[in-house]
DNA sequence: GTCTATACCACGATAGAC
DNA sequence: GTCTATCGTGGTATAGAC
């Protein structure tokens, strides 16, 4: 196979204006595997930095690449970058929730729902030291000013609202909307701590939070729960 | 009162090595006027443009005095006029909770409780944009590395801690610790959530907070709570 | 103690060869 | 598509006069 570049390239970014410029996305070959490089090494520089001490001359680096590669696919530059791993933590989180969330599931017991959700997201988050930084970010400098929470913070947030809807099915919409946004504030960031604390007070953190959960879902689940038994 | 320079100014800083360099303490001139500005400018200018943003030319010039002053009492720059803003807050914080969490209203029905914290919490939060990015960047940047959590983050928890052990008595230590934390942590990340939402939902979400609170503490009292009626 | 001016450096971004 | 070399900008921190 020697027809690399013959294929008609005029893939172009077609409105562009709004928010940041998007990430070139890469004609099949190779390049999707730089991308994922970069974005690997975003993740660890970031991780191990923290999100504002990184720069994009140390991500080509240590992606074994170097700025050309990294501006031709973000042309955005950091930001760019950023928001490309925040897309990719969302597609994780996802995947996540897909099992620790399925609708299936609306019997489930409450301890062992909040067991598999918040251990899903602690190891989640111990193996990703980056993604509260990113997700972070994502929620306050990008989003506020466009509208692009929706599309970002929506993602994460249908899974939730979706499972709950199933679970508490006779509750009003308007409450929907906010146990949503509150529960998932409260795992994410009781995690998020967990991971700032030693072995021993971190599982004991987590088991707390998960207590939390329970003791407030219990009550919705007498007054909003499914009526038949 | 002319004797204004002649006091020994021997008051070096004795150790100086680990950490930031700590702000020089003004003799009691109108330096300590000169302080405030240089922190009420960093406040407000971190409230609009984000932490990352804000350059030490903006915060002098802002406060309308200049970078000499500023490295005068702030030899670390900005890290150090950072570290200072977040003590600010510590005393602030604390000034509230010393009314909202007085260990004589340890009687006080849980929902009026919590009502006086997240409310407190969203007023001072919503008067001051720049804590929630303040308040991470103690924790995470500051203090992870060196043990100057310890101090900053201790000074608020700590009267979280005292007034849950004046509530729940029989409380084991080691629970006493991760419900204060977890309790925290919950309560400021769903305030600061609230921030970020429109004034109806901002209320609604404030509320349900509150509500998940009560349902948390109910069965920690019935357990732990004094044995006299 | 306070200011102005400036040296210095690091980062982001691009140009242009391959 | 990928690299190297380089330029411009902007921010930190300091030197030195007042």
């Amino acid at each position: 196979m020697t027809d690399t570049g013959s294929t008609v390239e005029d893939a172009e970014l077609p409105v562009e204006g709004v928010a940041t410029k998007s990430p070139r996305l890469p004609q099949q070959h190779r390049g999707l595997k730089r991308v994922e490089q970069i974005l690997d090494a975003a993740e660890s520089l970031i991780g191990e930095l923290g999100i504002e001490s990184v720069t994009t001359n140390a991500i080509a680096e240590h992606a074994g690449s170097s700025m050309g590669s990294l501006y031709h696919f973000f042309p955005g530059g950091k930001d760019a970058v950023i928001e490309a791993l925040g897309r990719r933590y969302m597609e994780h989180m996802r995947a996540l929730n897909a099992q620790a969330l399925d609708v299936s599931l609306a019997r489930l017991p409450l301890r062992d729902l909040f067991r598999g959700i918040v251990m899903g997201m602690a190891d989640f988050i111990a193996a990703t030291p980056a993604f509260p930084a990113v997700h972070d970010t994502m929620i306050r400098v990008h989003c506020l000013p466009n509208g692009k929470l929706v599309e970002y913070e929506d993602a994460i947030l249908n899974q939730v609202r979706t499972y709950i809807c199933a679970r508490l099915p006779r509750l009003p919409k308007e409450r929907l909307e906010t146990i949503t946004k509150v529960s998932f504030q409260s795992v994410s960031g009781g995690v998020d701590l967990s991971t700032r604390l030693g072995g021993a007070e971190r599982q004991a953190v987590l088991d707390e939070l998960q207590e939390m959960m329970v003791c407030y879902m219990e009550p919705l689940e007498r007054e909003f729960g499914p009526l038949d038994k």
